[in-house]
DNA sequence: TATCCAAGGTAAGTT
DNA sequence: AACTTACCTTGGATA
């Protein structure tokens, strides 16, 4: 086993790992104590961990098990490999300069409530084909049975790997996926998303199409590109692009946002998504308006 | 206890 | 190209 900390407070905007791992944009972290999304240990000192699959970046040939904790404003880790940080810091963008986007962003009563009511929250950067999953499975779904499913995705096709005494499992490649029908995933309470995981994973494990192949196209041909997937349209396209691929400037249309833009910035409203997303992404400060959705989102879907 | 409703939407069928 | 509609499942609200 090895250990490690970071003092995350040196960090530019510091951080917030509660903040980050439940505010609904990555589903791969599970909560030690069992109870994602509930009340957090008023104290502090709640864990997550995460597996991570191999990578030629890291040189491992089996899966990463990570283990994080934050007590103050130490951020503490577990892992099954050496050099576990370089992993944390792109997982949880620790390499971002929050305090300047932060400063970059628009002045505006919601966004500027949202960004102090969770101050240190950071955009994650998930592997991609499990955030294309992730978020296929979020269609009409609440944060807390999208997280269900992932995990009973990883629980039943995940590759397993035994850390501190314990089996874990990591999120499924997509030929591990390819391998289920989609039987198999409406077992899983999958609902209607079982044949568009089914055949999204299919697609990638022919080597049809990466998701990853979006990450280098310019903003609106990546999300053109990656509607190419079945259950995936511009929304889920979005989520992706920001919660996985680096396209900050992303900004999903959920049903949240919509509610935002007909409350407070009704003059965003066109009569289509293409449009409305340039008009809401530009009041959003462009670049980095996608750090504002997530902190948007995250305030009304806990104080609306 | 039963019924209804909405949840981070998308695909397929119609005009 | 715009507009409708069906789609699985489940927890919480309402009667």
């Amino acid at each position: 086993m090895n250990v490690g900390n970071r003092p995350v407070g040196a960090l530019d905007g510091g951080f917030d790992l509660q903040a980050t791992l439940e505010c609904g944009q990555s589903y791969l972290w599970r909560r030690a104590d069992g109870h994602m999304y509930e009340e957090p240990n008023a104290a502090g000192g709640d864990a997550w961990y995460h597996v991570a699959l191999p990578s030629t970046a890291t040189e491992t040939d089996e899966p990463e098990v990570i283990r994080l904790r934050q007590v103050d404003e130490l951020l503490e880790w577990e892992a099954s490999t050496p050099n576990a940080y370089a992993r944390i810091e792109e997982l949880l963008r620790l390499d971002d300069d929050l305090e300047a986007i932060l400063a970059a962003t628009p002045d505006d009563p919601l966004i500027e409530r949202a960004y102090e009511a969770y101050r240190g929250l950071r955009l994650v950067r998930d592997p991609p084909f499990a955030s294309l999953v992730s978020f296929i499975c979020s269609a009409q779904m609440r944060v807390g049975r999208i997280h269900e499913m992932q995990v009973s995705l990883a629980e039943r096709y995940g590759e397993s790997v035994a850390f501190d005494g314990e089996t874990y499992r990591a999120f499924p490649t997509a030929e591990r996926l390819a391998a289920a029908s989609e039987a198999d995933l409406r077992e899983l309470s999958l609902g209607y998303r079982a044949p568009y995981v089914e055949r999204t994973a299919e697609m990638v494990a022919d080597g049809e199409a990466h998701p990853g192949e979006a990450r280098d196209l310019a903003y609106e041909a990546a999300r053109e590109s990656l509607t190419r997937f079945v259950g995936v349209g511009r929304k889920v396209a979005d989520c992706v692009l920001l919660f996985s691929l680096g396209h900050l400037q992303a900004v999903p249309l959920d049903t949240w946002i919509r509610t935002a833009i007909e409350e407070h910035y009704p003059d965003c409203e066109r009569d289509n998504y293409e449009e409305t997303s340039r008009a809401i992404r530009e009041r959003f400060g462009g670049e980095y308006a996608g750090y504002a959705q997530t902190y948007v989102f995250n305030w009304l879907r806990n104080n609306g």
